[in-house]
DNA sequence: TTACTAATCTGCAAGCGTTGTTGACTGGGA
DNA sequence: TCCCAGTCAACAACGCTTGCAGATTAGTAA
């Protein structure tokens, strides 16, 4: 994504307003590559900025959406992730126990698929995803087991 | 996912009832390959059993996901998709205006990442996902721009 | 066959993430 | 400074899935 700063000329191109709640959203995501979740980047601006209502966060991640200022991750986890890193092709490892998610990057020329895709069909993307349970929660779960 | 007939001995085994309602979920799934969603098994059902609750749909394919009999996929069309290919690995290539879902092969082996996972990370899947438009749901998209 | 009981059924309420709505408010171009 | 399109906060509603509870039933053992 842009800088906050460039997001405002942005916006206001767009015929949408800069407001100070947004302003708020634009930091947080700028400065946070966990690729939070709609309710994490509303706790975040909200020790800042306690009033502002989960539904603007909303409002504002899906503007920056449709602009292509950040991506909008569907990992499985049960809520939307926001990724502020559109600039670097990449793919996502994720942990099935906590939700953390890591950037992967792959060579997707050297994959090789064994059939045509259907005709017609015209892809706009393929995504690599990895599954698994990262070393915290690796080790939680084996002492789950042990006591059991 | 094994025949019903087989699956009605695996239900018994674990302590599982095998009343009419399941039997026919399992007949649905068994020559469904689709990918259908829970409300899909639950509309072909209900043709045959139209008492059926989609409750009951949902308890007996989260049972038979359970039992690694289906597998439960979710690839950001809103709903769950159940599979009951689980004997051969494979991916998947999803319609992102209509829904229709593929089987796609790719030789997984080839794939190269770029840089070494974190540490202490154990894989249990890595997923590969072809999104794109059908060769029906672009030619409705052309038509909607040309009139726009 | 019969009787018993744990498992299952259906219908409805509730949970969760996300979006729709509405009336008050305000950013920012003129 | 004015003015109004765009935005805000609060709340309701939506779509998918699960929790709950009382009535029903599969399957075992006698
Ligand atoms: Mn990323
Ligand atoms: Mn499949
Ligand atoms: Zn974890
Ligand atoms: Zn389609």
């Amino acid at each position: 994504m842009h800088s906050p700063e460039e997001l405002t000329q942005r916006f206001r191109e767009r015929g949408l307003k800069v407001t100070p709640q947004r302003q708020a959203v634009f930091r947080v995501l700028y400065q946070n590559h966990t690729h939070p979740s709609a309710e994490t980047v509303y706790e975040q601006v909200a020790e800042q900025m306690p009033t502002i209502s989960l539904r603007t966060v909303y409002q504002t991640l899906n503007d920056l959406t449709d602009m292509g200022e950040i991506l909008h991750l569907d990992l499985g986890t049960g809520s939307a992730r926001f990724d502020s890193n559109v600039e670097d092709a990449h793919h996502h490892l994720v942990c099935e126990g906590c939700g953390m998610v890591r950037d992967v990057e792959a060579d997707l020329d050297s994959l090789k698929f064994n059939e045509a895709l259907p005709t017609g069909f015209r892809v706009s993307e393929t995504e690599i995803l990895v599954r698994g349970l990262c070393e915290h929660c690796l080790a939680k779960d084996q002492h789950r087991m042990a006591e059991a």
